[in-house]
RNA sequence: GAUUCCGUAGCUCAGCUGGUAGAGCAUCUGACUUUUAAUCAGAGGGUCCCAGGUUCGAACCCUGGCGGAAUCACCA
């Protein structure tokens, strides 16, 4: 058993005498009607505000309910603040306003800052001009055995605020509750993904839930996780992308697919990347990647709007502006621009001089694409702030993506960068099953070399491929991303509710295989 | 995985060139029926992340470990 702390054991002191006036400390329910925004929004002082008589036109009664946040207690009276999902309220509690016995019985001595109570009680504004619930009726609904850390406010400036990280995102719902903009946060990743899911919806594309658990892992270069199913005695892999199940709806008919979920990639940890992130990944039949573009341009604008009203953020210094038309920019143009090289058509061996001219480590297993892919992610990708297209790809790059139609070595493919990183990937989709069994092929040759993220023949995609695809404009955004873009967080942990951390020590555990004996005796903290 | 920085009370932090710990808020006791970082008077609370080492003596110096952050590498 862990050893509790002074303020620990003096809640759970109070607990016990809050049992011993037959009160449970964890009742079943709380009939609310208001929240502590909507009271503040409705109150009107020519209505509500009671008189020297105490008596109003029309009295304002509510019922809330919340975490008691702060306690000024100040003898027979008291002023409580409320947080509830939508924000926080003041309540003032008076000796002889609220249940007889219960203020100085239960409320001054048993109710600590965290507990979870419910008013109710009737709106006024305070001396002070402070709209505030005058209660009536208050009850405990949750008592808090563990004390929460005090943040407090004045003229701006916030005091004791709950900057460590490392508590932050252990203990999320700490954090969710005393960093009121944390919860803003998750309302607007929320809001984000409930704007481009009515988005598609209304484009007319079904969203589809494709499996999670792959024999074959595929649709993008990484490495997996991998999972066994005892039944079937089979290796599994947690997906590294949707794209190829996606693709088979497509062959089955179903001309515009879509699907929003969690991806997994077996690698390192940073603020860009946490193991399971989100994706979403568009389908859409007859179509190709310049169209694909102006659905794109259309959908963030529309995402922006709905979350901020209109079509900028901004990000770290930066205004972002989403306002149609993007920059559309070919991959090597851009590169050309910035360094003043011109890769078309230059050999592996003459991209790796460039490179090397360029102050970059080229070794001898980079091929040409991934060299031109160096100089990209070195000298263009961190200046693109304002969204923009960077198109045609080198086909080494991208065994998914369909052949350029005019432009030898590439492909349709592009990406959407916007203050420095990459927000979405898209292409014309590859149907033609000869050339991707190609593709595939060079992914195994590169496997062999040892790319540990090489992509596997799938065979039944192959096998579909086969029966015939339309041709096909995909996308993959990841949600994540554009979520700390749309937010102006700078961490992918600070759009990730629980995200991925090294297990801590847990509390009391540290001595749990050593005998004790104490653990036998019969716990009887009910009498008092 | 590498480098740098960080880890002291429930929370936020201070702790000088080594002399075994302090503040504010929170907590406890008392006062106070319109306060708002409420106020006033008093009190308690710490394996100084862990384990070794140096030293008469370590929160502080050294070594190793654990955890976090940033940067880099890989990637979205």
């Amino acid at each position: 058993m862990r050893e509790f702390t002074e303020q620990e054991q003096q809640r759970r002191e109070g607990r016990a005498a809050i049992e011993a006036q037959d009160i449970n400390p964890y009742p079943y329910s709380w009939d609310v009607t208001d929240y502590a925004q909507s009271v503040l929004d409705r109150f009107d002082d020519a209505i509500h505000q009671p008189d020297e008589s105490g008596v109003s036109k029309e009295p304002f009664t509510v019922s809330i309910a919340g975490r008691i946040m702060k306690k000024r207690v100040m003898g027979k009276a008291s002023f409580i603040d409320i947080l509830d999902s939508s924000g926080t309220i003041q309540v003032y509690v008076a000796r002889d306003s609220i249940q007889e016995g219960y203020y100085n019985g239960v409320f001054k001595k048993l109710l600590d800052i965290g507990d979870i109570v419910g008013i109710e009680g009737y709106v006024f504004r305070t001396k002070t001009e402070h709209v505030s619930v005058h209660a009536t009726r208050l009850v405990l609904l949750a008592k808090a055995l563990r004390p929460i850390p005090i943040v407090k406010e004045k003229e701006g400036v916030v005091y004791n605020e709950v900057t460590d990280k490392e508590f932050r995102y252990r203990q999320r719902y700490v954090d969710l509750f005393v960093n009121p903009e944390v919860r803003k946060t998750f309302v607007l990743r929320a809001k984000l993904v409930s704007a481009l899911r009515s988005f598609l919806d209304e484009k007319g594309y079904l969203e589809v839930e494709t499996p999670v658990l792959q024999p074959i892992y595929g649709g993008a270069s990484a490495r997996p996780f991998t999972t066994h199913h005892n039944a079937l005695d089979m290796e599994l892999y947690l997906r590294i992308a949707d794209e190829l199940y996606l693709k088979r709806l497509i062959v089955g008919g179903f001309e515009g697919v879509y699907e929003i979920s969690k991806d997994f990639r077996n690698e390192g940890l940073s603020r860009f990347h946490n193991p399971e992130f989100t994706m979403m990944e568009l389908y859409v039949a007859y179509k190709d990647y310049d169209w694909m573009m102006d659905l794109v341009e259309e959908m963030v604008e529309v995402v922006a709007m709905s979350l901020h009203g209109e079509a900028k953020v901004n990000v770290g210094g930066n205004e972002i502006s989403f306002k149609r038309p993007w920059k559309r920019i070919p991959l090597l143009d851009a590169i050309k621009e910035k360094t003043g090289y011109d890769l078309f058509g230059k050999s592996r061996d003459e991209l790796a001089e460039i490179g090397k001219a360029l102050k970059l480590e080229i070794d001898s297993t980079m091929g040409s694409g991934k060299i031109i892919d160096e100089i990209f992610g070195e000298f263009v990708e961190p200046n693109l702030i304002q969204p923009t297209f960077i198109t045609d790809y080198p086909v080494e790059l991208s065994p998914l993506a369909k052949r350029h139609r005019d432009k030898e070595g590439l492909v349709e493919r592009f990406e959407v960068i916007c203050n420095g990183k990459e927000i979405c990937n898209a292409f014309s989709e590859l149907n033609d099953p000869e050339d991707q069994r190609a593709r595939f092929e060079d992914q195994v040759r590169l496997k062999d070399k040892g790319d540990d993220e090489a992509m596997a023949i799938d065979e039944d995609y192959l096998r579909a491929l086969e029966y015939g695809m339309p041709p096909t404009a995909g996308l993959g955004v990841g949600i994540d991303r554009l979520t700390m873009l749309m937010t102006g967080q700078d961490s992918i942990r600070d759009v990730i509710l629980f995200p991925l951390l090294r297990p801590e020590v847990a509390e009391g555990t540290e001595d749990s295989d050593t005998e004790d004996s104490s653990e036998a005796e019969p716990v009887t903290s009910q009498e008092a």
